[in-house]
DNA sequence: CTTGACATGTTATTTTCGTAGCATATATGC
DNA sequence: GCATATATGCTACGAAAATAACATGTCAAG
């Protein structure tokens, strides 16, 4: 029956890095911040869905601290969160995981999907500048 | 305080569709659902992370169909699960959220980043594959 | 026809989450 | 100086999630 045999670390879908992967409101939460690069508990709450008191964001805010998902600096009296893990890093895993989990792991798939516009519309100057990364990519690849 | 108002549907990094978003361990199983294409108890319990008990799975899963992201269709006697959003919704909404949350809602830089490497890399048949579609696109446009 | 392997059905327990209240500190305007 | 607005510190608690035990059903091999 499939019994294949998990590594649990050959798994994209699954695989935990150093984190435990984040609840629900959390990942909300540290998503807002690689949105905004950093944030106070009240900006964090504004962008929040459903109506969180000041009180619940910012005990969650401390949590993902303690858990080494985010850290603060002080502004004056108040706190600034940003995500401890650098937004290229974040990037780069999250990428992945949606190319493997939505795209067979295809670029090419993924490529498509943008100009096809699964995620926004692109102008004809945005065509033109990937046009030339492309031009680019395959000049250097040839190299 | 800043208290500016949230439609709750303005903000992509929190938008909720018609489900209220996934648990930790629920997204796990649904990301492997859609990776599969569908898949049995057996099988999904292979991909997860740690070591569930079989029984864990079942229990996750059947709450997953109550809730409506998950259906499933009997094979003989076995159930095979399946995500119940269609891939290709699910796909463009994931991307939407990686664009607007990674890449400052740029599709060009996540071409950049595909392109860079950043998924996995890439082969010349697949820049050349690439470059077509990108001229493609642009012809497109233009007409 | 009975036994073993593998399913599903049901129910229970422990953890984690999500949420918020209350106490206290600090700056700012009157 | 003192009230008010806005911070953070700490604590608590119900709800949801994650996990798994136990019971039952089915099919195929021997």
């Amino acid at each position: 029956m499939a019994r294949t045999s998990n590594p649990s670390a050959s798994n994209p879908s699954t695989r935990v890095s150093t984190h435990p992967a984040l609840s629900r409101r959390e990942r909300q939460i540290v998503d807002i911040l690689y949105r905004r690069g950093r944030a106070t508990a009240s900006e964090v709450m504004d962008d929040l869905s459903g109506t969180p008191n000041y009180s619940t964001v910012r005990t969650q805010l401390r949590v993902l601290e303690e858990k080494g998902h985010v850290r603060h600096e002080e502004d004056g009296v108040r706190y600034v969160y940003a995500p401890a893990v650098p937004r290229a890093a974040a990037r780069k895993s999250a990428l992945r995981h949606l190319v493997d989990t939505f795209f067979d792991g295809s670029a090419e798939q993924v490529v498509a999907a943008v100009l096809g516009g699964e995620a926004r519309r692109l102008s004809n100057e945005d065509l033109k500048r990937i046009a030339d990364l492309v031009a680019k990519a395959r000049k250097d690849g040839v190299r």
